[in-house]
RNA sequence: GGUCCCGUAGCCAAGUGGCUAAGGCAAUGGACUGCAACUCCGUGAUCACCGGUUCAAAUCCGGUCGGGACCUCCA
């Protein structure tokens, strides 16, 4: 299995530190409004990565937070007339429905900061005893000169983004470049501390929780590339306090989803909603794994309906199969191996292991289609097709595509009889109106 | 101002030194079909431009043009 990884840049041979088990963190939403279909990438890739690990036979513990204190939680609050609890509740359950639409698992960890307050104020404490950190006037910032390759992730240097004309200007910060650890605050929720009312920084939440939930360094670290700096440099930084390794052995990012050349961002207004999407979003789904995970996805309208079309087909050829095997009731005899379909397989699983390769594994996926579209012309193809579906079910099992069908009842059995008899028997209105039903039940494409 | 990424057919996209540059969508020709749908077979590329390295470059190096990201909340 190779990763790209992020921390050395290079494409590396994964090694877990414990046997046959994967630890993965992926940051979390913050929740003070609804997700957008560029948010959905990451929620869509490492539930692939997680599929695929599994598939490969490891155990994979897979966690992802929720960041549900925060100050655009407040403004939301303010703006709703409610408080930060209510709109946070609000948006994880919207979320959690926003994923499974788009096929992600919601069966993880999902630790909130509300929740793990006291770790967090704990960390920020053992940093200031170890001089890692400094309170000001009940804030608590990071002084980053301490960690000595601070940058490491980001490929930044300390003097270069000193020199940034956007950093802001914060005299109680020793380096412009500290970071926040707690913030005092009057408005809004906020928590007590040894230095004070207020709540937590944004970039402590995912190191207490790691080494809460891990007790140390874990295998994988995910998100959007967005976060590599300052996010994870600051992740990595607190946890260099503490410790020689830099949290994760493999930190992935997946590329952002543009709309006309442009990252699509809720702060660029140019958003469209996960929850607005309609119907099936398998084809959505596609969509986001048709181009490698590391580079940016264009979006549009032409676009997404291209692999909605695809997904169709996809769905068509599986189901016709399925049918198929079901009419000639051989659904259920044994397994016959197809060189043809193995070499499909094996390819399949070799772009899966070359760090996630999802577009060329979908390659694969139309291969099968094909095959199967050719196997279910000949009337003595059912051993390809018990074959093919197998393959198309471990396919989909590892990109979390779905397809709902069930066997054919008494009923429609009879009425698809019925229809090759009155082709049959040339009684062409006939055949047209029971065509439209079967055709209404999914049966027929 | 600093750091970094990208530019492959109408659209999307794989490929990062070596056979005729994958695949999909759209378009188009054919086959199949009672009609249609579905499906299958076929058809398309001076790899942004210029120069260099090499026996060999879409792939490496330099430059030009164009687009983008991060340095601020962001997946």
């Amino acid at each position: 299995m190779k990763i790209y990884n992020t921390l050395n840049k290079t494409l590396e041979t994964f090694d877990p530190i414990h046997e046959n088990t994967v630890n993965m963190y992926v940051c979390g939403p913050t929740v003070y409004n609804y997700i957008h279909v560029g948010n959905a990438r990451p929620v869509i890739f490492f539930d692939v990565v997680r599929r695929f690990f599994e598939y490969l036979g490891f155990t994979v513990n897979f966690v992802s937070n929720f960041t549900d204190v925060d100050d655009k939680i407040i403004t939301k609050a303010i703006e709703d007339e409610t408080d930060e609890r209510t709109i946070a509740e609000k948006f994880i359950e919207a979320f959690y429905r926003d994923v499974e639409r788009v096929g992600s698992s919601t069966k993880y960890l999902a630790p909130r900061v509300t929740k793990y307050m006291s770790a967090i104020i704990d960390y920020i404490d053992q940093l200031i005893q170890e001089d890692f950190a400094y309170a000001v006037d009940g804030d608590v910032y990071f002084r980053v000169t301490k960690v000595d390759d601070y940058g490491v992730l980001s490929g930044r240097k300390i003097k270069d983004l000193e020199s940034g004309a956007r950093v802001e200007v914060n005299k109680k910060k020793e380096n412009p470049l500290d970071f926040t650890l707690w913030k005092s605050t009057t408005e809004g929720i906020k928590y007590p501390s040894p230095w004070g009312e207020g709540r937590p920084g944004w970039h402590t939440e995912c190191v207490a929780m790691i080494h809460d939930i891990f007790g140390g360094k874990i295998d994988i670290h995910g998100g959007g590339a967005d976060l590599m700096f300052p996010h994870h440099e600051n992740e990595i930084a607190q946890n260099r306090a503490f410790h020689q390794h830099h949290l994760a052995n493999y930190w992935m990012h997946n590329g952002h989803l543009h709309v006309n050349e442009q990252k699509m961002s809720k702060s660029e207004g140019n958003v469209d909603l996960v929850k607005d999407l309609d119907g099936d979003l398998m084809g959505f789904r596609l969509f986001t794994l048709g181009t490698h995970y590391r580079a940016p996805i264009s979006y549009s309208d032409e676009i997404l309906e291209s692999y909605v079309n695809e997904w169709e087909k996809l769905k068509r050829v599986y189901t016709q199969a399925f049918y198929a095997l079901d009419l000639a009731e051989r659904l259920d005899e044994d397994l016959v191996k197809f060189t043809a379909l193995e070499t499909i397989r094996e390819d399949f699983v070799q772009a899966m292991r070359d760090d996630f390769n999802t577009a060329n594994a979908i390659t694969e996926l139309r291969e099968l289609a094909k095959f199967t579209n050719r196997a279910i012309r000949k009337t003595d193809g059912y051993d390809a097709l018990r074959a093919a579906i197998d393959l198309f079910n471990t396919m989909f099992t590892i990109l979390g595509l779905k397809v709902d069908v069930k066997r054919m009842s008494k009923d429609t059995r009879a009425l698809y009889m019925a229809w090759t008899d009155a082709r049959k028997n040339k009684d062409f209105e006939k055949a047209d109106r029971l065509r439209e039903t079967l055709q209404n039940r999914g049966v027929l494409a």
